[in-house]
DNA sequence: GTTGGCACTCTTTCCTTTCGAGTGCTAATA
DNA sequence: TATTAGCACTCGAAAGGAAAGAGTGCCAAC
């Protein structure tokens, strides 16, 4: 269903005003500010309007109007209007990145942390990874108790693990080993490590003190690690700065779920294509702890069939048209760095396709 | 300058009472709780003199009494029953703390965390690095553009980087390095890394693309990174929970502090002997942001000359007692793990040393 | 030195009042 | 028919005031 051109210039009205005052909007604000010519009493004709429609509800009669979760999604699907960062914010963006940057690994910390400064929203970026191999391994002898497995994964990022025995090995057989997992072990997943295939490594390698078993569980920590998503999230406490957590228990609980790593996205939508951001409003989320917060995601393509996702929390009165715009920056900035190469280079301004829960009603 | 008797079991009352309601506490209180069989009236005479002694103060005419700093140090350093945790509870702890660790890097994290899991306040953990050498420098090659460093440091933690050419190198030239760099930078701190020794590798190495800069940066870059403090700061949202900072921004203040990495102790005393325990209450901070506010450090031993902190951050009105003796089987837990070995066995409950800022007057 | 008693102080809480922003409706107007 | 001006009305937030209660300080008695 769709509603008037006028309808939606104050629907947008009333969004933008209420996201940068935190106040409820009244009529006359939106006469005085929106460009459209007519006085308070039109616009408050179309208010009650809206507010049947089910697009902004009253706090209480007499006080002003205030978006629903309705009223945000069809602001952020159809009204808002996409924000163009400045060149200068966009190169201030790149420039933040290229200074942090480094494998993965480290990188899911700072990129988290920028996001929430940029944003002045708290935070999260997290990585899904599919199943990876080992693609090399290496054992390097140091003295008769100490050795180092040195482990190189298909997705490119390598490990590595400084093992000391309590009893002595000779570097013979650290040889032995070394070539033993790099032919049995590489290119293999994870369940394919099997007591079988350990049991064969071990006798393969004359190893007679539990070397190889030290070795295989090393081998089976990096690759089940290697495929655990990591969550970092930064910044939880700009949530404070936001008037709708002035009450210091909200506050509390959605930070508590926030740091507790509490999962932002169900699992089957989890995943769009790198470059698109999605935003989930208010009830849309499936968390309890969310439902009336928001939460704008845009996912980046890590490379190596991997992608990862930044996003932001914040109150669902939230600027989601800057937020949008960064994310973007971001995710197209990372998906550059660690992605296979599809990206849009670094000055051009992307698309911007934003996607809603379902495009419900 | 000394109190009586009486007047100890009077304030160390109050600190208890105070640090257990968050509320003033009044006389009538203390009679019915404190085993000393004297009547609200005596309690109130006493009461008096530790308020104009500057120990206990009132938030105004006809309140109870609340502890000053100086209250709480006095507490600190002499009233305060070390508290001894029971059996389980230090078992529950070295459980816990024996599922997390691994090596240093990955455990400042976890530490910090259990900590402030462990305490119910923010917690922090660091460590600083004295001098450290490469142990061992090896390059494992991978193909032609690839090739992965793996550095072994003076403090047995192993670092690797992945380094990938636009251009080809060929294996020898790999090998060559290899053994260059294993003799050449081993033993050598960070400063010693000039540029002459940098160049004569490269031409001892015969290395026209200049890949033996690439290698020397990452030596460098592992070298500085290895002496940097590390810090890491979890359960900020903890303070939420506390009624002194219900006010959100207070709160938010000195949650801004702490997660920018805030530092907490002044550097001149930054470090004690391992094993000990440090109380700073309210304006004995140093940073104005904690000016009211207390830090509880305890020192451990992180092996080969380094030493490391884990510190909890609260209200003044924090449960020292309590605080100190979970951080003293922590860092003796750490110690033990970490350190150079000669921190007390894991059952033995250790001694709980608490120094305080200067024994002031 | 200790105790009971009592007047006094000061905060907290609750209630009432006031104030004002903003609405909804009606009647006039283009 | 759509828009506007005007006005009574509503309801929350802020301001004022009274009552309650906790706790003190001090005095006189023990």
């Amino acid at each position: 269903m769709s509603i008037s051109e006028r309808k939606k210039k104050i629907l947008a009205a009333v969004v933008d005003e209420y996201v940068r005052t935190a106040e409820p909007v009244g009529s006359k604000a939106i006469a005085s500010k929106a460009g459209l010519g007519c006085s308070s009493a039109t616009i408050r004709n179309e208010l009650a309007e809206l507010v049947s429609l089910g697009y902004l509800e009253q706090p209480h009669t007499s006080a002003g109007r205030v978006p629903t979760p309705m009223g945000y999604r069809m602001y952020v699907n159809e009204l808002m209007e996409k924000q163009r960062l400045s060149l200068e914010e966009t190169e201030d963006i790149n420039r933040r990145m290229n200074q942090k940057l480094r494998e993965l690994d480290d990188t899911i910390n700072d990129v988290s942390r920028l996001a929430s400064q940029l944003t002045d929203y708290p935070a999260l970026a997290l990585t899904t990874r599919t199943a990876v191999t080992i693609k090399r391994f290496d054992i390097i002898y140091v003295d008769a108790n100490t050795f180092i497995i040195v482990v190189m994964l298909s997705d490119n990022t390598v490990k590595n693990k400084l093992v000391k025995l309590p009893v002595s090995v000779d570097q013979k057989l650290v040889q032995r080993l070394s070539a033993l997992f790099n032919s049995g072990f590489t290119g293999i997943t994870e369940e394919a490590v099997t007591p079988l295939l350990i049991n064969s490594t071990e006798r393969a390698a004359d190893d007679t003190m539990g070397v190889t078993s030290v070795i295989a569980a090393f081998a089976i920590e990096v690759l089940t690690e290697a495929q655990t998503p990591t969550a970092s999230i930064s910044g939880e406490n700009r949530l404070l700065s936001q008037p709708e957590f002035r009450d210091p228990d909200k506050a509390h609980r959605l930070m508590g779920y926030l740091s507790g790593g509490g999962y932002i996205l169900p699992p089957e939508e989890s995943m769009e294509e790198a470059g698109e951001i999605k935003v989930l409003i208010g009830p849309e989320n499936v968390a309890e702890e969310l439902k009336d917060s928001s939460v704008v995601i845009a996912t980046y393509d890590a490379g190596d069939n991997t992608k990862g996702m930044i996003g932001v929390v914040g109150p669902t009165r939230m600027d989601y048209s800057a937020v949008a715009a960064k994310l973007s920056i971001l995710a197209a900035g990372l998906s550059r760095r660690l992605g296979s190469g599809e990206a849009p280079p670094e000055g051009m301004h992307n698309k911007l396709i934003i996607k809603g829960d379902t495009g419900n009603e």
